[in-house]
DNA sequence: TTTCAATGTTTAATATTTTCGAATGAAGCT
DNA sequence: AGCTTCATTCGAAAATATTAAACATTGAAA
């Protein structure tokens, strides 16, 4: 039967693009690259690599197995890794989605750090504020925010926050600051657009839904940011994604208290069934780390 | 480094509770097993197992190690086998949800065919209505009937269906037979407790909404046909769960074409990311086969 | 066309690992 | 204490893995 490292090998020929390569990477003779590839395709009874002298390419039944072993190898690690054997590095690809302010916010900023803690860890980012189909194809990890629908990902709270409205000061100066919810409601709106329908308490904290009053959507959650900047309306916003454009005098938050389904906590998410955990531990570590100070 | 077969060697010792049983049925001798063993320990720099001269039983990492790799093994093998390498068997553990009726009327009938073409291959059921929530916890496969909610899941259509209104004769002989959505307000539903609000064509295919009137509600799909059959009241049941008592006469169909929702095909749905996929097509060709005549 | 350089394979000797029977030890049962 | 049942250790033998060196193939340069 075939063995670990004939595993091994095979992924380093493939990664390496060649015996030769891979015996200088793995320290072996290529003679050993030779014979381990050999063994492993006389024992599968398939063929893996085809090769002449020149170059080597994978076998449709290569490339197969070849995504399939790689995984199960860093299953293998991380197993290891799980009762405290070897000291093996994390290492693969993490895919991860997450809202435009969470990246450009919170991630960017630390990414350094990240990538020198674990240099060999490479991460796949799909940057979107769409909510729904993001996770289903074949993504490690998603960072979402407010409520959860039901999707039988496994969730940790990263951080809790709430919701609120904001504007620009030449926004106020200009339309005037709303008191009550009839004056809020002729306001021109900054919206994602799936925020056009809005819950809001009264004074008597009754809930009233209505239609906001748009000049443009955008739906990119950091751009709209922006244009709530520039003046152009009431914008709703995650508290944490702007606190610091509220410090500054950039941003004035709009009658406090008004949103009534204002919590929206920063969430992981990752799928439950994964052979590997060590990844998206570790991710889950650099997540939380960053938004300790919003505590 | 240790070995595939090193860790194989492992799992049959957890297995079999012993290194002599496990070299008993490995074919090799008990040596071979403690070497095996000790070496892979020593390479993972772990106790795995606890063993005086009596008894063997897991360390705690062992314990951990052993779910893990079992695992991964597994795939090592559907890898094997998604190469058309190697003749190994479908062998471990398929957790299945289904509703009721799937399973007392199409899988039961033939599950022992099943289980002979696949001797290795355990099954676990989870028999339910209920829609949400049932495959978050580490289930392999879900049987779900009428439209998908979109859940991460990959799908594949087992059957067309649809619902139909139907009732036992002897309820219709008793309060009529409905002609139109007046006199169909005015009967008895048996309702499974989500099926209570219902839309429905009128004469002009203007689709109204309404509750059902119910005396009780029953939250087994199978036991609500039962009730049925009993004359308790008109029910809404997919087609292909009641085409033989159709048949027999023993439920009879209310008004064919009114129902506005009806199209209610059977899926099998998965997880994306497993690592085995071979169980599961294994088990979708089954699925397949028992609905091949209600096409 | 010939030659060279780069790459992969084979061969055969060498080194390492694995295996097994037998001996040893440890613990429960009578 | 004596017997039985397991697991481990030992040492020799068997099996397997590794390597250098020779060989083969091919693309490109001369």
């Amino acid at each position: 039967m075939y063995n670990l490292s004939d595993l091994e090998t095979f992924i380093a020929v493939v990664e390496n693009k060649g015996v030769l390569a891979a015996a200088r990477e793995q320290r072996l003779s290529p003679a050993t690259v030779s014979h381990r590839l050999s063994k492993l395709e006389r024992e599968l009874a398939t063929v893996l690599v085809f090769r002449d002298s020149r170059r080597v390419r994978l076998s449709p039944a290569g490339e197969i197995f070849y995504t399939r072993v790689g995984a199960i190898i860093e299953a293998l690690h991380d197993a290891e890794h799980s009762i405290g054997a070897r000291s093996s590095s994390v290492s693969g690809l993490l895919r991860v989605t997450m809202p435009p302010w969470v990246f450009s916010k919170y991630v960017m900023p630390k990414l350094n750090e990240f990538e020198q803690a674990y240099p060999e860890l490479k991460l796949d980012f799909l940057i979107t504020d769409h909510f729904v189909n993001v996770v289903d194809d074949a993504q490690d990890v998603a960072i979402r925010v407010g409520k959860l629908n039901d999707s039988g990902l496994l969730s940790r709270k990263i951080v809790n926050n709430s919701r609120i409205l904001c504007a620009a000061p030449s926004y106020i100066e200009k339309y005037g600051m709303p008191e009550n919810l009839t004056q809020l409601s002729e306001h021109y709106w900054v919206c994602l657009p799936w925020q056009r329908q809005l819950k809001l308490f009264d004074e008597h904290k009754k809930i009233h839904t209505f239609n906001a009053k748009t000049r443009f959507t955008i739906s990119n959650s950091d751009n709209m940011t922006q244009a709530a900047i520039a003046g152009h309306g009431i914008a709703i916003k995650s508290k944490i994604a702007i606190n610091e454009d509220l410090k500054n005098g950039i941003l004035v938050e709009v009658m406090p208290g008004v949103m009534a389904q204002d919590d929206a906590p920063v969430w992981f998410l990752r799928p439950q069934n994964s052979l590997t955990t060590r990844k998206t531990d570790v991710f889950y570590d650099f997540m939380k780390s960053l938004f300790l100070s919003c505590e």
